[in-house]
DNA sequence: ACTTGACCCTCACGCGGCGTGAGGGCGCAC
DNA sequence: GTGCGCCCTCACGCCGCGTGAGGGTCAAGT
């Protein structure tokens, strides 16, 4: 036998059984007028019909398609057009949907990237932005030592958006400092100078590419250069000696700002 | 110049447009305490910083990715480890859900084929369903004729779940209710014998397959037998006679059960 | 007749991330 | 002073139920 008419209706609880889902989602159709049990005992007991089953079952087939309540209420009380018109809706709302989440899935795994990698460019990306003499393991090395860093952080978070081009306006800025730099220790400006000064806030700002950079930090950042060798060797690589007049050269600008160099940290 | 401190902070609408936000939205945020303004004036008006701006745009890039509030908290807050936790957990949700989505999707479009071509089986399934006889213009004519009815809806829907296997069997059913009418109308059986009752049963049992059928619309379906041609073709090439025999055995069962074959309405 | 335990009932709040008023103050220009 | 555009604080609404609280009902067992 199909399901015509079995003589027994059903209580809540076993319909919900029967149908997979709660017995709270079957009082919710009840109270919002959605699928009404056709019977209630003098107790209050709802009881479902066959003919409610049906209804019930046809419910849960829509909403398993992820139809709303209310657009499930027009196909199951409208015409079989209305009906397929909402299908039809829902279709494109769920390929809309689909692209939404798919391009939002892309940008994390972009972000995830940074924080991992530090850079979401390919090696050869990397070396066509950074020249030739870049190693690609640098970033990773980074990574290491500062990867749990609020820095390393807001530096990945910037990483995450920028493309092949963007850093090679990022290198050019940088290198073109590192040039007038060069050019103004060649000039012998004394630290504390105008133009030293002017020189110390264009490092800051062109720093702050990579994540904000705050006077004391960038004290610090001078410690490094003359302190840690590959920094060394980056400043001196363009003039012997810059690393240490930079260094010098932050002291005195944070000096003239009322800040002590000595006690300066990291924050 | 960058970003760094432009002296003047910003009001509430000024910081949502600056962000492509709403006012509502940054009311949200300094509710919940996810960001606050660093400065409310002695009116109350919300200032914001720049320092509130830099928080309040990572905020933003992270809303962008989909991540709920309270894990954006935990990332703007947290370390850099804990927010890399929180950026591969919802690149896992957003996998799962595109995959559900796409599943979805999917069964929306069979769903949509059920209704508007009736079958969901391409024309060479089809034709290893339902034998070779078949034509594939069928579904389409029946939609044309009945399309617009509830039978129609409930039909599709049933339909839209439905693979090549599922008709063979169907198939099966249907053809051996048809070789067993036969059987009775040559055994001379005759309408409203018990063995034509329990045939004329089975019948709306096996049509309900399609579509639930009530006994009303059991007769009306014997008339069409009758009077459509199509159908009178498909039982009287079973056997020629049938689709009178049929109607008569349908008539002569609904008259027992106390309904007046001459006012079924299709209902 | 009473108890037990599984079921059933009706409120009513909570969730997430705001949208959308209502009702009223602040600030600047005419 | 008054008009206009900004700002403020409530507070309800959305969607589809989940999750209690507090209490009745029913059939079986003692």
């Amino acid at each position: 036998m199909v399901s015509m008419s079995d003589g027994s209706d059903l209580s809540v609880g076993q319909a919900a059984r029967r149908l997979g889902v709660t017995v709270r989602t079957l009082h919710h159709w009840d109270e919002i007028e959605l699928a009404k049990p056709s019977v209630r005992e003098d107790s209050g007991y709802r009881r479902y019909s066959g003919a409610d089953m049906e209804r019930l079952q046809r419910i849960v087939v829509y909403r398993e398609l992820g139809i709303g309540l209310e657009d499930i209420r027009i196909i199951v009380d409208g015409s079989a057009l209305e009906a397929a018109d909402v299908l039809r809706t829902q279709r494109a709302r769920l390929g809309e949907r689909i692209e939404e989440l798919r391009r939002r899935g892309e940008d994390v795994e972009r972000m995830i990237d940074a924080y991992e990698n530090g850079l979401t460019l390919t090696v050869r990306e990397q070396v066509e932005a950074f020249g030739p003499e870049w190693d690609p393991r640098w970033p990773l090395q980074a990574r290491e030592r500062y990867g749990d860093t609020g820095q390393w952080q807001q530096y990945a978070e910037r990483a995450a958006k920028r493309d092949a081009a963007d850093w090679t306006r990022i290198v050019q800025t940088v290198s073109a400092l590192d040039a007038e730099l060069a050019v103004a220790m060649d000039a012998d400006a004394e630290p504390g100078s105008e133009r030293a000064n002017a020189l110390v806030d264009r490092h800051r700002e062109v720093f702050s590419q990579y994540f904000p950079l705050t006077r004391s930090m960038q004290v610090c950042l001078g410690r490094m250069y003359e302190a840690d060798p590959a920094f060394t060797a980056h400043y001196d690589g363009v003039r012997p000696g810059l690393a240490a007049w930079l260094r010098r050269a932050i002291d005195a600008r944070a000096r003239s700002e009322g800040l002590d160099p000595d006690t300066a940290r990291w924050e």
